[in-house]
DNA sequence: AAATGTCACAACCGCCGCCAA
DNA sequence: GTTGGCGGCGGTTGTGACATT
């Protein structure tokens, strides 16, 4: 048998609390701590069912709780975060201190949500949003480039990221990590040499070692191909741009792509858009701490791109004489800006 | 000034995993 | 092993405040 209910639904109110209601709720914890909250109403002389309770108290009457509107960095914060845990808003509270899962999630669907979208980007995936396309602008740029006219990337056909250079990317990675001197002397050309295509490839050039296969190898490699196929898998998500027409329309400024550096972390990390549970473990066992964004760099083809992590406290920035609004608006228009190392001629891969 | 629309947020609903009975 | 309540969570709704027409 189970246990009897833990309340009688009926005669409970619902509804608003009242300061009366509040002060009852607030002197019983004070006193004798929540404990059960099956029995805390009728204890704590209330009318109210346990759960609605517990929601009270954690949502509003705790006194850890902060008020007031989100700080600039607390709303990137929740951006940054959302784009590794998705609606986890428990998670992402967790994260934020002083802060409720119901008051983030409240402030996502009002404030960040609309400005994502009114920014491009889509905040399900935080990757832009094809529709958010300025056809004018891309149609005008086709009238005077007629040849550069790619409809099927226009739809969206083909992957943005380009597996050849993903997986570029990922080798490069594994020497970075095997020789951390090695890519301070690479050559442009040499981007070409089977060595960065393969690691595994004969290591005659660039006195390498040819690798020995340990643990951490392994689970390196499993993790770089963990994120490739994630990547794949979600690439339909993603809208191309060509590098060739970047100048000439409204990706200019909103194109994506990953900075080698991030992509690094990205790799290392492990992180799998699509596999949560890694997640947790990942940013307990991270330097990752909300205000330590320099260690916390998830900026991806499949994430919240870069964001400056002194965006306020910098008095150099363009901030200065902007509200809020204007400064969070202006920096998520910025969100997409990327750097590729003047090493990487792209046009080979892309 | 009244009607209507929009926004913000507290509170509720319903589902799920865990675990006591 | 089964049942069903508890606690936690994410999604949704209700409602008051404010803005616009």
């Amino acid at each position: 048998m189970g246990r009897a209910p833990c309340c009688d639904k009926n005669g409970l109110k619902k509804g608003p609390w009242t300061t009366e209601e509040d002060q009852k709720l607030m002197d019983y914890i004070q006193k004798h701590g929540h404990g059960s909250w099956r029995t805390l109403p009728k204890n704590a002389g209330l009318s109210r069912c346990g759960k609605s309770c517990r929601l009270r108290w954690t949502n509003y009457l705790r006194p850890d709780i902060k008020r007031g509107r989100f700080s600039f960095e607390e709303e990137e914060t929740i951006i940054q975060l959302h784009s590794i845990l998705g609606n986890k808003w428990s998670a992402i509270a967790a994260r934020l201190p002083g802060r409720t899962d119901n008051e983030i999630k409240n402030y996502w669907n009002t404030h960040i949500r609309k400005r994502l979208l009114r920014t491009g980007i889509d905040p399900v995936t935080h990757s832009p949003r094809l529709d958010f396309l300025d056809l004018s602008s891309i149609l005008s740029s086709s009238l005077c480039h007629p040849s550069q006219l790619d409809v099927p990337r226009l739809l969206g056909i083909e992957p943005l990221v380009n597996n050849e250079l993903l997986r570029l990317a990922t080798n490069l990675l594994f020497l970075q990590r095997e020789n951390p001197n090695l890519l301070h002397n690479v050559q442009p050309n040499q981007f070409s040499n089977p060595q960065f295509q393969n690691p595994f490839a004969s290591s005659q050039t660039h006195n390498l070692q040819t690798p020995t296969l340990t643990p951490s190898h392994i689970q390196f490699l499993n993790e770089a191909q963990l994120m490739q196929a994630n990547v794949e898998q979600n690439s339909s998500n993603f809208p191309n741009f060509d590098c060739q027409n970047i100048q000439t329309n409204t990706w200019q400024d909103n194109a994506m792509a990953s900075k080698l550096d991030d992509f690094a972390q990205l790799v290392t990390y492990g992180y799998s858009n699509s596999d949560l549970s890694m997640v947790d473990p990942l940013l307990e066992n991270s330097n990752f701490h909300p205000n330590m964004n320099q260690n916390f760099s998830f900026t991806s083809v499949t994430s919240t791109p870069t964001s400056s992590p002194t965006p306020l406290n910098s008095s150099s920035t363009n901030y200065n004489n902007s509200s809020t609004e204007e400064r969070r608006d202006s920096h998520c228009s910025n969100l997409w800006d990327f750097e590729i190392p003047d090493f990487l001629d792209l046009n080979d891969f892309m």
